[in-house]
DNA sequence: CTTGACTCTCTAGTCAGTATAGGCTTGACC
DNA sequence: GGTCAAGCCTATACTGACTAGAGAGTCAAG
């Protein structure tokens, strides 16, 4: 398989799939006599993981671990878990954050009325007139 | 006012206050005969503004727009309050991703018996052994 | 007169890609 | 066999919003 299948396979950009490459998250292929990169099931699996993991918002260097915990499946899975409820912490304090975002630029808006940007409220909340 | 007052008052870094200056979201000050920059009331208030729309989540495109809005108190804010409702409307469906992924985390948990990683269920949802 | 905290400029690094330039390879059509 | 587009290659530079470091100058206190 060449590189732009497994893209539209795994839904990555071409070089994205190059970068993961370079940056040692995804194994080099072997190469066409022309030196087309050749894909196996093998790294179409481990894009596919990679992917799922950027989905869930782990961070490369995450994935690195997960990997790495992988590589040995006598391990206990329990640093797994770990990570993975570090990784749920991080997103309820970013939802949490975002939660409160949400509520100040509602009362932010409501609160004006729309008239001139001199007696505009949200410019006034927002601290003073800039520029 | 030096730069690190500023900085303590703002409760911005002295390097992203110079950051800030480089990229024209904030007016460069006078120096003193040394070169020190010496900051006035109007910096503090200017600055400030940036730091409640970058706590806001206001990319700094965004607060260009907004500074470039403010300089002229005649204009109609229906163009702010639409910058803020686009900004809004972001953070919501930012904040719908979010818990989409804490769903997704928190079920990937508690699949898990936290055994050996040969059985672990995280790493099978996430798709196959990489590494 | 020396110490230490502060300031200056300039450059490079972060994260996770994305984009571009300039050049090969492959397969289809004529 | 010629030529064209689509696909592939490397290498480099760019993004946003800072952050960090080097190396040097400035200032007040002891």
């Amino acid at each position: 398989m060449q590189i732009g299948q497994l893209a539209t396979r795994t839904e990555t950009k071409v070089e994205t799939i190059r970068y993961y490459e370079r940056i040692g998250l995804l194994a080099a292929p072997p190469r066409s006599p022309s030196g087309y990169r050749q894909y196996g099931q093998d790294h179409l699996r481990q894009l596919m993981f990679v992917r799922h993991c950027r989905d869930l918002g782990f961070s490369i260097g995450e994935i690195r671990s997960l990997q790495a915990l992988a590589h040995d499946p006598r391990q206990s899975c329990a640093e797994i878990t770990a990570l993975a409820e570090a990784h749920l912490s991080e997103v309820r304090s970013k939802l949490a954050g975002l939660r409160r975002l949400e509520r100040t630029l509602g009362r932010l808006i409501t609160s004006c009325d729309g008239r001139r940007v001199a007696d505009c409220q949200i410019l006034k909340e927002l601290g003073s007139i800039g520029g």
